[in-house]
DNA sequence: GTGAAAGCGCTAACAT
DNA sequence: ATGTTAGCGCTTTCAC
């Protein structure tokens, strides 16, 4: 049995014996040179002869290395890694956000990694300590709500932090993203100018959706400019959204058969809601308005361009990891706040002004 | 200027520098405990009398340590990540896949973390590279197909690596999937029973989905069982989805009027082939049979239901996850092979045999 | 252009 | 129940 932990020779393992992954003195030996230009070869630092770097990088590749990020990271106390953190990755907003993030992370030598909460602020509370206590270059997380102590933990983070997706409300450090407040608002003068008057809300039953609450309540404030209270409303959670479109909107119609708008909180379930005006032949948008919210690349494919405003997803990812990747550059501190303006795109389920 | 590294003195960090992260000394000194105590109490070993246990946590949180896993890792030759490697986030399938690993990994201390590859073998292999070097306790990676450097890096990272989705080919080690020829043929057959000759195949133009490819040609041997060979094909690559599978239905039909069949690789694009069928009043499944693959909730919201086939998805993640769990646990070596059994779903776009 | 020494923050192993 | 010692595999720093 081995006690000494070093220089244990490399035996041929035993059966069951996990295997000792190769290190920097395994190349070192078979190169003959020291670990330590091994590692600037690696690493493309300082000068090296042409001739020795070749003959180490022969070796390691020859032996199949693969160097060890924690020793490394360790030492250096340099981590390549952004934790970013998410709600979900079934929601399409926010794989497209992570597009983003992906794509301008891509030349900086930043790894994004992805956690998921759930919609739930004590799961957020787990991931983000998880994450953290591997030392990430950087924070970037959805929303500006978090518990105390997520707060706190980010407040002592020491790296830089980017809350994204919604403008609305006190955020640690930088933030990106847009105003779920003033869409709602946008969007409900728009129906309202159109003419619309009895107007009902759809949404999914998602306490910890702050923005889908924001968009609401910028919506019922934009009605209320035009002396419109909000005919009714009707919430779901889970399942399919497509399908619980159909349902909520079947729903809402046999209670308030006189509605002539309704406004979505997402796309997905406004998507299911125009499929079942389609299939009863209701008038859309004569006899009633649809919108919903996001502008996904779905609706594309729907018999009828559903109205929704545009929520910036893959811009707000870029422009939040270049804040990231900026400062990690050049050490400077500094929140900066960056809000997006969304588009409202009418599309064929609101009748002209 | 500083030159030793130790024992900086915790002085106030310049403006721009930097701050320290706490460190278990920190904590050490804050409660007047060794350091090893504080790593016990913290990590929940060993015994600790419940007052010093007590101390602890307090001047933990009061002080907000986070814990560095990267030396908690190097100290240990422990790390609690797997490796989940992916071609795409936005083909919603793979979501799926990952909450099923999420969910089984969930009470085991190990966390998934997520790599993508776009279908891309070099950045599989890129990507790869680049999560083995922070010694994750196993890895999960989509399809059987490899570059022979990414092959020998999997075979070579002595930890359980299982390859999902696909059972149709040569493993590494553990493999937990389905067999897309297989299903291919089982569609095929069942298109053939029902008395369809004129059969087109539509999917996406993938040189790299490997999956997909097994399925037509499963699909081809199939139809060749009942003496019939596919009578058009049309393949398009990016974009939406749904309106992808509208236009290249247009596409198809225009030249092959004669079809009775349209096999899609996909259910997205087989749902925009829907769409476009409904909206220009052709019978389905009388005139034209329908059907897609992989079973998405999606469809459930569409007017009618499209054929498809269940690729298992979550059960797959979990598992590929028990067994990356499993074997951490007892280290014992050994590649499983599990396949499961997709189910066909004729929906209502196939008629009856 | 190359090497030697020290130590990153933590934990395994062995005292006590 | 608690403390001490010696690294984990790499990089920083300084010397040559």
């Amino acid at each position: 049995m081995e006690v000494t932990r070093r220089k244990s020779p490399v035996s041929t393992p035993g059966p069951q014996e996990p295997r000792r992954s190769l290190t920097l003195r395994d190349v070192s030996e078979a190169s003959g040179v020291s670990e330590m230009t091994v590692s600037r070869v690696l690493r493309n630092r300082g000068d090296v002869s042409a001739s020795t770097r070749a003959r180490v990088l022969e070796a390691a590749k020859h032996l199949g290395y693969v160097p060890n990020k924690i020793a490394g990271a360790l030492a250096s106390q340099r981590v390549n890694l952004v934790a970013v953190i998410i709600p979900s990755l079934s929601n399409l907003v926010f794989p497209e956000v992570l597009g983003g993030i992906s794509e301008e992370l891509d030349d900086t030598g930043l790894q994004p990694v992805v956690g998921v909460t759930n919609y739930s602020p004590e799961r957020e509370e787990t991931v983000l300590y998880e994450m953290l206590s591997w030392r990430p270059s950087g924070v970037i997380i959805a929303g500006l709500e978090h518990t105390p102590a997520a707060r706190a933990m980010l407040q002592n983070a020491g790296i830089p932090i980017v809350e994204i997706m919604d403008v609305d409300g006190e955020a640690v450090d930088a933030v990106v993203g847009i105003s779920h407040h003033r869409a709602g608002a946008e969007m409900a003068r728009r129906i309202a100018a159109a003419g619309y008057r009895r107007i009902g809300f759809l949404g999914t039953k998602m306490p910890d959706d702050h923005r889908a609450r924001k968009r609401l309540e910028g919506f019922e404030a934009g009605l209320a400019e035009a002396g419109i209270a909000l005919a009714d409303r009707e919430f779901y959670s889970g399942g399919s959204a497509l399908l619980k479109g159909r349902e909520m909107t079947q729903a809402i119609l046999t209670r308030s058969p006189d509605l002539d708008f309704l406004y979505y909180s997402n796309d997905m379930i406004g998507a299911g809601g125009l499929l079942y005006c389609l299939d009863k032949g209701i008038d859309v948008p004569g006899r009633l308005g649809l919108a919903g919210f996001n502008g996904v690349e779905l609706l594309d494919g729907l018999p009828r361009r559903l109205a929704t405003m545009d929520a910036c997803r893959r811009e707000i990812g870029q422009r939040a990891a270049a804040i990231i990747a900026g400062r990690s550059t050049t050490g400077l501190v500094g929140g900066a706040r960056i809000e997006l303006t969304p588009v409202l795109q009418p599309g064929d389920t609101i009748r002209p002004a």
